[in-house]
DNA sequence: TTATGCAAGATTGGATCCTATATCACCTGC
DNA sequence: GCAGGTGATATAGGATCCAATCTTGCATAA
């Protein structure tokens, strides 16, 4: 298995992604090139190339002899991409391979893993395994372009979901909702019940889609 | 109004879709910085720029230490794009504002260009025109975000809708079905009769779900 | 006091150059 | 004859340098 060669631009646009889903750069802020090639140990070609490709994704700003800047995200702009992910996702739910009993347990340690991180006050470490979580999920549907694209507008929430995340009064709260929700959702997929499974994502998405309401 | 400056980059992207769409870069195919640096006049740097934002949107395969490539899409994937694309359109078309009479007739007059322009042979400048009437129509719906991947999407099938139709036997038949399909989309926009477009769309995009059915 | 103009500095966009990797032809040995 | 190694060449990735644009601060004038 040939180690597909990571590229210094790779390594700029994984940073990029990190700063601005835990908040280093903040919504609208403006990037400086030099200084992100500085303190990444390159130069400032893989730093452009990096932001033109998250650019391209929706997740910076492009401005032409100015810069590239955090989008930043209204809330009308989160309900549109809740309203693609309501399309999107439930699409890939009900499509996919059957899990193995050890499949099914790595998504219990998955969940555990995000629900102690939560616990813990480690808020991006929480959403970071909810993540790997649902991509776990993902990995089980055989139509990858879909998927990608699912993953996409994922990323484009990240952000989002921890700061709003850091001023939840109650976090206990919301981990033991979180908790029953995935329970709801690993135990659909254990026993291959994709309409079940598809039910619940449905209504996790339409939780946010009401929570980003006007 | 300042004219939003025009960056190399931008341009080396545009003739790079260009290529595609028409053909003269073939999926699978090994784009050459180089190559496309000199045709265009240009130093490889915007050119690389220009290869990664197309890689981030999905038209070019990136191979760290190898290159890009024109992204190759076989009939599975370009139904996974036609599944996403039922999902966003409609979403699209039910929220429309309303038409004035003057933006009803530029429709038509787009229409009957790409319908022309079919008629003459020229295969990209109808589905050009085409794919203007529908982004002309999408510039009502406030939801830009959605748009912006509507739009997405639309690009990753233009070099295929134009590769097949050049082997169309019956260039003819064609025209009259898109004739009959613009007359009923336009009519229901000019009503403002927005579930009987969203039908239309439906209805489009099924048939091309079948078009790209196992 | 506030608006305008201008010059200096900061920052981006692009060109050129260098380095690392991959590709390909050839050669050797089995 | 063919598998595998080896060196030359082509091509991509990255660093450095230059040019164009924008930003900022201050001076001037209404």
């Amino acid at each position: 298995m040939p180690a597909s060669p990571i590229t210094a631009s790779n390594r700029v646009a994984v940073a990029l992604r990190v700063a601005i889903d835990d908040g280093t750069l903040l919504p609208g802020e403006h990037i400086r090139q030099e200084q992100w090639a500085e303190r990444l140990g390159v130069s400032r070609v893989p730093v452009r190339e990096a932001l033109k490709g998250l650019a391209s994704e929706g997740l910076l700003d492009h401005d032409p002899n100015r810069g590239y800047f955090v989008q930043r995200m209204d809330r009308s702009e989160m309900h549109q991409v809740y309203r693609l992910r309501q399309l999107v996702e439930p699409e890939i739910m009900g499509n996919l391979e059957p899990f193995s009993p050890a499949e099914v347990a790595k998504l219990e340690q998955l969940s555990a893993g995000a629900l102690a991180a939560f616990g813990d006050r480690d808020i991006p470490g929480g959403f970071e395994l909810d993540g790997a979580l649902h991509a776990t999920i993902w990995e089980h549907c055989p139509d990858r372009l879909i998927v990608r694209e699912a993953a996409r507008l994922w990323a484009l929430c990240d952000a989002w979901r921890i700061s709003t995340a850091r001023a939840y009064p109650d976090l206990e709260g919301f981990v033991r909702i979180l908790r029953s929700r995935h329970r709801l959702l690993i135990g659909a997929i254990g026993e291959h019940d994709l309409a079940n499974a598809q039910q619940v994502v449905i209504e996790d998405r339409q939780a946010m889609l009401d929570a980003t309401a006007e």
